[in-house]
DNA sequence: AACTCGTGGTA
DNA sequence: TTACCAAGAGT
């Protein structure tokens, strides 16, 4: 894509920008760096009602160093990837300590949870830089302009596109084009301000680019969580700080295995990870285990900041209570 | 460099 | 139902 090319996507996006919450103006570097970490593989539907959650609990970056632990993970529970969150708070604690947000990409690079991507987007969008910020919607619209099938030769050949003075916005012009015309599948070329100066357009091919990412087989394992009721309450654990779902509340239990075990459930919940897939037996238990824990009301489980895995194991188990014969 | 790390929407 | 994949980062 050559400068006028550019040009008409800036007018196109000027003309189309979508009007998201974390574009205020000025752009506030607080706001800018809690969305972009939020939308990190994560979808703007998705992202947007937990943003103004957040937001509005905590409005500043020294409001949000403030929260408990407990707080801010309970807030994020359900968006997943949980080490974003951890990061989050170390984040934000150092960012109020060294008394505000550093204006550089190289210094935002060193922050915990801001890697290539992010400190870029932050230095442009926030603070005006011109840094190049290549996400996955850069690297696909790239892809079928210059009809590369390779993600990321693609994006590091995008880098020349970046306007001078303007790459914040021409990187947000590039990822509303990526996600409302030249989207994965089915992408909308008559609507494209740059069909013109595009190498797959031209072959007619779109969704031949990029190359579709090599799939892995997903693995199969099991776990057991312990289902212990007490009156209108039940037993939760927080899990060990790191790892998978790492400091989330969680349903006590044993570390999970590949082998199905002997018990006899309640419920059986399957879950969907990104690398394996979890049959969750849901086995009731009389007393709580040793160690720490706390009685949660069931009334107030949806805020019990349980991850989305707990929390619809836990719906299975109540549902089994009311209704035993649909069990599992 | 390959692997880990969640979830929900869409077709 | 299955498969794909989204404003990636850390190790």
């Amino acid at each position: 894509m050559d400068a006028t090319a550019a040009s008409l996507l800036l007018d196109h996006h000027a003309r189309n920008a979508r009007d998201l919450p974390w574009r205020t103006s000025p752009r506030d570097p607080y706001r800018t760096w809690l969305s972009e970490v939020m939308l990190q593989q994560t979808t703007v539907a998705t992202v947007t009602p937990r943003f103004l959650r957040f937001v509005e609990r905590w409005p500043t970056v020294e409001a949000l160093a403030g929260a408990a632990d407990e707080e801010i993970l309970g807030e994020w529970a359900g968006l997943g990837y949980y080490a974003r969150a951890r990061n989050l708070i170390a984040c934000a604690r150092e960012v109020a300590l060294r008394g505000s947000f550093p204006r550089s990409e190289a210094e935002l690079r060193k922050l915990p949870g801001l890697g290539a991507y992010t400190a870029a987007a932050v230095a442009a969008i926030a603070f005006g830089e011109d840094a190049v910020a290549i996400d996955t919607n850069v690297e696909r619209v790239a892809a079928r302009v210059f009809g590369i099938a390779d993600r990321q030769a693609a994006g590091e050949a995008a880098r020349g596109w970046f306007p001078e003075g303007r790459h914040g916005d021409f990187a947000e012009a590039l990822m509303d084009l990526g996600s409302a015309i030249c989207r994965p599948k089915a992408p909308n070329c008559a609507a494209c301000p740059i069909s013109s100066a595009c190498t797959a357009f031209a072959l007619g091919t779109p969704e031949a680019f990029p190359a579709p990412k090599v799939k892995k087989e997903r693995p199969h394992r099991f776990g057991i969580a312990w289902w212990i009721r007490r009156g209108g309450d039940v037993w939760l654990v927080r899990r060990p700080a790191k790892g998978l779902l790492g400091g989330m509340a969680a349903l006590p239990g044993p570390e999970w295995s590949d082998q199905r075990p002997t018990v006899n459930p309640v419920a059986i919940h399957r879950h969907g990870f990104t690398h394996f897939t979890l049959d969750l037996m849901v086995v009731p238990a009389a007393e709580p285990p040793e160690g720490e824990g706390w009685w949660q009301d069931l009334s107030h489980l949806g805020s019990a900041g349980l991850p989305t895995l707990y929390r619809r194991a836990a719906q299975a188990a109540l549902a089994a209570e009311r209704e035993p014969r649909l069990a599992a």
